[in-house]
DNA sequence: TCTGGGGTCCTAGGACCC
DNA sequence: TCTGGGGTCCTAGGACCC
């Protein structure tokens, strides 16, 4: 059987962790910027703070009910999700880490409701996180049996076999079906398709032939087919990105040529921290979606391959800066900016040019001093003259938790 | 006034080959 | 005057996920 394990609210449950007092009150957490709610506490989704709602429009809940507001403080997110992936490796050794807060276990002890219990129990004494366990033969429907885990006392559910999968489904709305996004539900209720049931019963030759392999799929793994496997061995990153949106528009080229050193930077960092090389450079600029006019909608990208792929720093900045300025239009004024790393190889595995290799020893000797300077004095204090890093940003975050874990500066002092 | 960031996969269509 | 059939590979764009 497959068990979905899914932390509570997350980043509102990894707030609380430090701050007690609010177990009971309405939290949120925002995207960057304090653009958006990423995370609502129970009390929050009552209210009707809605997931993915721009801040502003929520403003007059947010006063009148005394909603507890944090910026996102992803360092000490990624902290605890660790130490609870690590926990749950005592169940099982077919663990796959989904993603910050969810992760898939196989497990074929058949005491499953008893070892989902275990679960809940077990992580939240030892991490402080409430999580809900969905357990079901398939991860489709193990994501619906985390649904209505979620909602009951216990926080674990098990869908035993296919009769009571076939009872649940026939309540089960469309949207709810893990696979089925916005576009697709919409399809699917024009069909006249608005249960999971009746999606689970259409016929696959004409879902194959109307849409795509991935929605069949979907379908089978409703009846029980396993179509989506737990891989515990973590799959090597296909593309590395690095974007922002800015709090103010920019329409200054110099300092858009800022950012975007800074972002080919950070790209490049988390590059080498994989061991990778890149082949193919992307960069994109883009104005402001919600603004109403017509002529300055702008969405601008181009990609560069080089000659021989690289981790090295200087070439990554040195042609997203380039690619910047073929994009770039005077006149508009640009929201988000970003750096995409495609085409990645292991840092062994490269084909050479047999006129650059001198060159290359120096320069990869020089990239590493760097990675060991930043490493051990702090980050960012070697940087690149084209960067801004370090003056003042233009990402706003004014109510960031202090980083409990992951600072010595920061840890908790209670006075006892 | 203010609307996030980082990923994956699939498909259609164009360019190219013989 | 008449102009085929069968492939591969790549990319942009669109869908999905958290």
């Amino acid at each position: 059987m497959i068990f979905l394990v899914d932390c509570n609210n997350f980043y509102v449950s990894c707030e609380r962790l430090f701050r007690p007092e609010l177990l009971l009150s309405p939290v949120i957490v925002l995207s960057n910027n304090d653009g958006c709610i990423i995370s609502r506490s129970n009390e929050a989704k009552q209210l009707g703070l809605k997931m993915g709602e721009p801040v502003f429009k929520a403003k007059e809940i947010i006063k009148n009910n005394n909603v507890h507001v944090f910026s996102s403080n992803f360092e000490l997110y990624g902290e605890i999700s660790n130490r609870i992936m690590s926990q749950l490796k005592i169940f099982s050794n077919n663990l796959e880490v989904y993603s910050i807060d969810e992760a898939f276990l196989e497990i074929n002890n058949e005491d499953y409701k008893n070892i989902g219990l275990n679960i809940v129990k077990n992580i939240k004494k030892t991490t402080g996180i409430p999580v809900s366990v969905g357990i079901a033969e398939t991860k489709t429907l193990s994501k619906i049996a985390g649904n209505i885990a979620k909602k009951s006392l216990d926080n674990c559910f098990l869908i035993e076999n296919n009769w009571m999968a076939k009872k649940i489904l026939s309540c089960t709305p469309i949207k709810d079906v893990w696979g089925l996004g916005n576009q697709y539900t919409k399809f699917m209720i024009n069909n006249g398709i608005s249960t999971a049931e009746s999606f689970m019963n259409m016929d696959r030759n004409w879902i194959l032939n109307k849409l795509n392999i991935n929605v069949l799929r979907t379908r089978d793994e409703l009846h029980g087919i396993k179509c989506h496997k737990v891989s515990s061995c973590s799959k090597p990153k296909k593309s590395i990105r690095v974007s922002r949106s800015f709090r103010n528009d920019i329409d200054n080229y110099q300092h858009l040529e800022k950012y975007v050193s800074d972002f080919a930077f950070l790209a490049c960092k988390k590059l080498r921290k994989e061991n990778k090389r890149v082949k193919q450079l992307q960069v994109f600029i883009l104005t402001n979606r919600f603004k109403q006019s017509h002529d300055s909608k702008y969405f601008g990208t181009m990609s560069y391959e080089f000659f021989v792929s690289t981790n090295n720093y200087i070439e990554i900045i040195k042609h997203s800066l380039i690619l910047l300025r073929n994009i770039f239009k005077d006149g508009l004024s640009y929201k988000k900016a970003g750096v995409i790393l495609n085409q990645l190889s292991p840092v062994d595995e490269y084909q050479s040019s047999f006129m650059m290799n001198n060159i290359k020893k120096n320069n990869d000797s020089l990239m590493d001093k760097i990675d060991y300077l930043n490493d051990k004095f702090g980050n960012n204090k070697i940087i690149f003259s084209s960067q801004n890093i370090n003056e003042k940003s233009k990402i706003s975050k004014k109510k960031l938790s202090p980083n409990y874990m992951n600072s010595w500066n920061n840890i908790l002092n209670l006075d006892i």
